[in-house]
DNA sequence: TGCGGAGAAATTGTATACCTGATGGGGCAT
DNA sequence: ATGCCCCATCAGGTATACAATTTCTCCGCA
């Protein structure tokens, strides 16, 4: 199968917005972006409304397409979907998983483990540390909705995370939780700890464990996410200036 | 806003799909549907994509679009999404419901009974009570996902209700279970059972007995639908040919 | 008679020109 | 000076022409 131009658009502007060059709020105009990915406005268009149904992007007739801009009432309900979502998935996955699926969610466990110990060993946090340590988080949920053994359940959840990624994603000092490194480590442990019930509950087989660890670990996700975003809210609201609204005012 | 030709055809396309007007499985062309609606191809292409974000179309590039065809391993999938979605929304209904919220669901619940009475005095099911039926028992699930004031979690539940209605509707005696109508009446005062479990349980304000009735009752509707589908799947391997098949045949 | 390939037909994907609606700025009236 | 209105400009929506690809068909050949 031959690929196609939309969807060369649709990877160009999806990776644009991931990496936070196109912050939320930012204006997706067809034809400035048709030039820039050296197709015609027709497969940009495509894309748009492809990555508007990722929920990356919002389209309002007429008016244009933008990187979507979620509201914290927004935010609370995208991590609610999650919740419900997640923790059927690791109630699936007590009944579904293979050996394979333990030996990787073992993996990660194992790996995190390591790195978690490590940034605390350490006085300051590193931030290739940090990544890594997000990555083989979002691996360990991976494996757990990949156990589900539902091809649905799973493309609907690693949507929600890519929506999640993008929206609290790009804030600069997103991890700097203003109570200080020893807050950050006791919840790197409690991180730990959450993942390795989940985990015995599903090696145990036990979907009813593995749902409720799952969603005390999601929930305890959610309040740090939802306070970290109050929080940013909260400061933008101290200076409502953006740069161009500064602009006005020399 | 005004409105553009985009929606124009989406409404067009969809309406048809939701009447069974376009089967599962049937092509979707876009010089075709542009003449018949009177709009140009583009917007029907975009209509077309909107469409199968929503999960009602397929498309692959360069072969064209067809409604969506399920097999019995994604419709597992979508009911096992209902599942957990909303007795997550029974959940958050029972601490968010309003007044307003309650009358509603006591309204649909008083014609239920009403309607079912009705249709077992009856010897024989008339179409018309049967569809009101239907349509109170819809009604019933959103007014539970209303009350549960999530936005997003209404949306992704009712694009769950409208694919599963496409996929399991159209078959003709769709409600024709080979049981017999004493087998139905019985599964009529069961639903009505259930219903009354679940609006109690979320007057009352407690989620988790809110959460379990309506757990069993999604898994009572699955269960019989699922039967239903394989039923029906059983007996189209039974007589492969379709009309078009059948016209090679002379 | 069955199979394979070349070409024709059909259909999708793409580019582009044109139309329509939205926005902002300048001029006019108060 | 201020406020309002009109029009110029711009960007998104639509139609249409064109290119690319798949599929159908028909013919020749084994």
């Amino acid at each position: 199968m031959k690929t196609v131009n939309s969807d060369v658009a649709y990877d160009y502007i999806r990776k644009r917005i991931l990496n936070g060059e196109y912050p939320p709020g930012h204006p997706l105009m067809t034809y400035e972006l048709s030039r820039a990915i050296g197709v015609s406005r027709t497969p940009v268009r495509d894309a748009l409304r492809q990555l508007e149904s990722d929920g990356l992007v919002s389209i309002r007739a007429r008016l244009g397409a933008s990187v979507k801009k979620m509201s914290l009432k927004e935010f609370r309900e995208m991590c609610g979907l999650r919740f419900a979502l997640e923790s059927y998935a690791a109630y699936l996955a007590a009944q579904e998983r293979t050996g394979e699926d333990l030996r990787e969610m073992a993996l990660t466990l194992e790996t995190m483990r390591r790195l978690s110990e490590r940034l605390i060993a350490a006085k300051k946090e590193d931030k290739p540390t940090l990544d890594q340590l997000r990555v083989e988080d979002v691996r360990f949920h991976i494996a757990i909705i990949t156990s589900a053994k539902s091809e649905l359940l799973k493309q609907e959840v690693l949507r929600l995370h890519i929506v999640n990624r993008v929206v609290s994603g790009p804030t600069p000092g997103q991890h700097n939780s203003p109570e200080g490194k020893a807050a950050r480590d006791a919840r790197r442990r409690e991180v730990i700890r959450s993942h390795e019930k989940i985990h015995e509950a599903i090696a145990r087989g036990n979907p009813v464990a593995a749902k409720d660890a799952m969603e005390r670990h999601i929930q305890d996700i959610i309040d740090t996410a939802i306070r970290d975003m109050s929080l940013a809210e909260h400061q933008a609201s101290a200076r409502p200036l953006t740069e161009e609204e500064l602009s006005y005012a020399t």
